[in-house]
DNA sequence: GAAAGGAGTCGAAGCGCTTCGACAGCCTAT
DNA sequence: ATAGGCTGTCGAAGCGCTTCGACTCCTTTC
């Protein structure tokens, strides 16, 4: 293993002129700088992570901590994963990767023994039981998803209020007025995620005011799951031109159902998804959606974090506008132009 | 920050004894223990990660090396991953998340700065450029996934051939003689990442056995290349009774393609998938599939790497045999009991 | 009853790096 | 000419931990 003394001696300087060529935190002349660079080429000089931690107490790590179930929303997870990874090592940051399974005791751990500098969490309850330790660490920290209470927090998100707003808004100008609400599993609105109650309040309070009818259920996912709700939203309401989904396992199957049962899309009923571009241009038909834009939380994220370990950037919330996407699965509600 | 020294002090022994309580590399007696252990709990102390590592120049953590590619089996790795980082926490280590991206530099920068004890690499392709580094190096690899020349490398895989031969042997067994293969996207055959080429042989082979006709074509998936693959192969062998799927974003569009053709699943053709349990419960038809083992997988390869941390272990080949499972997609072939 | 060995503890020497203060040399402004 | 201020470099002091050898008691063994 090739060290800083090493590459020192072979360059004829001392060690510490080695490492202000490597920090650049004092001005170095260009000949020096030259000879201590080609030196590191030639040995192959890497820097001991360790040993630079200790000194400067800095690992040059960020940790990200994944929801541990893999039931739901995956793919967005993984997108955000990645896009954190990408981002960080633009930054000079690498990425240490975290389960909830720890749950808070993860949190002391890291921030504890200084193994990361910062930290990234994503599916974060309303009410979640590691932010008080982040509120009393002073790493910094970055959320994607929104709790109740945000002082003194950071968090990025989709602005899903708008979202649901932005869903309803399409389908009222197209003439629909009854839309139902094919939501999340049971157990994600009983988590108390966030996520899924503020969709549905942007959607309701949209309605209201624009005077549409509303009808909300959730949904486990999967085909025999879905085909049941679907059945109860056409039993109470059959007036139904309009659907409103928010569970990516539920998109194909209710395509699928709606098919079966000789109800065309767009033509009797018109479909808007919330889900990632790619499942929307995969499906059977391609959806009308309203993008979850998972590279850009990701980004964004690692962005905040960066900042305020740059002594840059202070605590807010950041909330992603909404696009909504027209493709082929929404149009004029039967009898509408 | 609490550091070691005041432990020590705190329970009135020596710097070396506490750290000898935390690593019980030398015999201590209870009193001892239980006094240090007591300060340790009450000044809440964590050891530093960096200077740990500088000391013993072991990080305790594990790369995990990830396809940055978003476009296939995201779940599956999703799924390695996630077992990956809880298994390698069962056994004291933290995970490191690099993407693909860096390529073969990845491994240079984290062997070289002892960031990591020892990394997994996901999506191998046959004769991937980062080989060369992982036999070089005296730092534990595991792959998950199998190069052409596996010498001196340890790798975890299902034995996708005999995946290949077991989804034959099953529509075989049921009557079925013209069989298609709608195989992943023509991209993962030309990057040669070989579980695809690998399952195809296993058909082929065990196909040319029995005496059956084997068709295979690649599939972008999603609705409208499955659309086109499912035409042609119609076209070619209108007697197809049989088909084995090997690409997740092709499934349900097969099964919705099929039903809109009036053909029923499992009377007039019978599908097997090779895909997550997940997808193949949750399907529109429970599909007879060949389950692909992410968790054993991802479990599998931190506890060789541990084997060989703890000098333990060796290099060797851990091919995990398949399971088929019959659920609604498979049945006789038309016209047979 | 002396030699041999084990159990339990301590002190000190690093691990490889960052960073602070010091200082030599040079340029500019008086 | 001389004080003052840059620029570029060096030496040394740690950062918090592990680990090796040494030492002190005890127990065992013939």
């Amino acid at each position: 293993m090739v060290t800083l003394a090493e590459v020192a001696q072979h360059a004829g300087v001392s060690a510490s002129t080695v490492s202000y060529v490597l920090s650049g935190k004092r001005s170095i002349s260009a000949t020096t700088r030259q000879r201590v660079e080609r030196s590191i080429r030639e040995l192959g000089y890497h820097p001991n992570a360790g040993a630079r931690a200790l000194a400067s107490s800095r690992s040059n790590i960020i940790a990200l901590m994944v929801p541990l179930r893999t039931d739901m929303y995956v793919p967005v997870m993984m997108e955000i994963a990645i896009a954190v990874a990408t981002t960080a090592r633009t930054h000079g940051y690498d990425v240490l990767l975290l389960t909830g399974e720890e749950g808070p005791d993860a949190v002391r751990r890291v921030t504890g023994s200084g193994l990361a500098d910062a930290m990234i969490l994503m599916d974060v309850e309303l009410d979640d039981e590691r932010l008080p330790l982040l509120r009393a660490t002073d790493q910094p920290s970055v959320l994607i998803g929104l709790p109740a209470d945000t002082s003194g927090l950071t968090c990025v998100d989709l602005d899903f209020a708008a979202t649901g707003a932005l869903c309803v808004e399409h389908l009222a100008k197209l003439g629909h007025r009854d839309i139902a609400v094919i939501g999340e599993a049971p157990a994600v609105y009983e988590r108390h995620t966030g996520f899924a109650e503020r969709t549905l309040e942007g959607l309701r309070a949209r309605a209201r005011e624009l005077g549409l009818r509303l009808l909300h259920r959730p949904c486990e996912g999967g085909y025999d799951a879905t085909a049941v709700t679907l059945a109860r939203i056409f039993d109470e309401r059959p007036g139904t031109t309009g659907f409103v989904v928010q569970n990516e396992a539920a998109v194909e199957p209710l395509l699928a159902l709606l098919r079966q049962q000789g109800r065309a899309v767009p033509e009797d009923v018109s479909v808007v998804a919330v889900c990632p571009d790619q499942v929307a241009t995969q499906a059977s038909v391609r959806l009308t959606s309203v993008a979850i834009p998972a590279q850009e939380m990701g980004r964004h994220a690692v962005e905040h974090l960066v900042a305020k370990l740059d002594g840059r950037g202070s605590d807010e919330v950041v909330l992603i506008a909404p696009e909504l996407t027209v493709r082929a699965s929404s149009g004029p509600a039967p009898g509408r132009p």
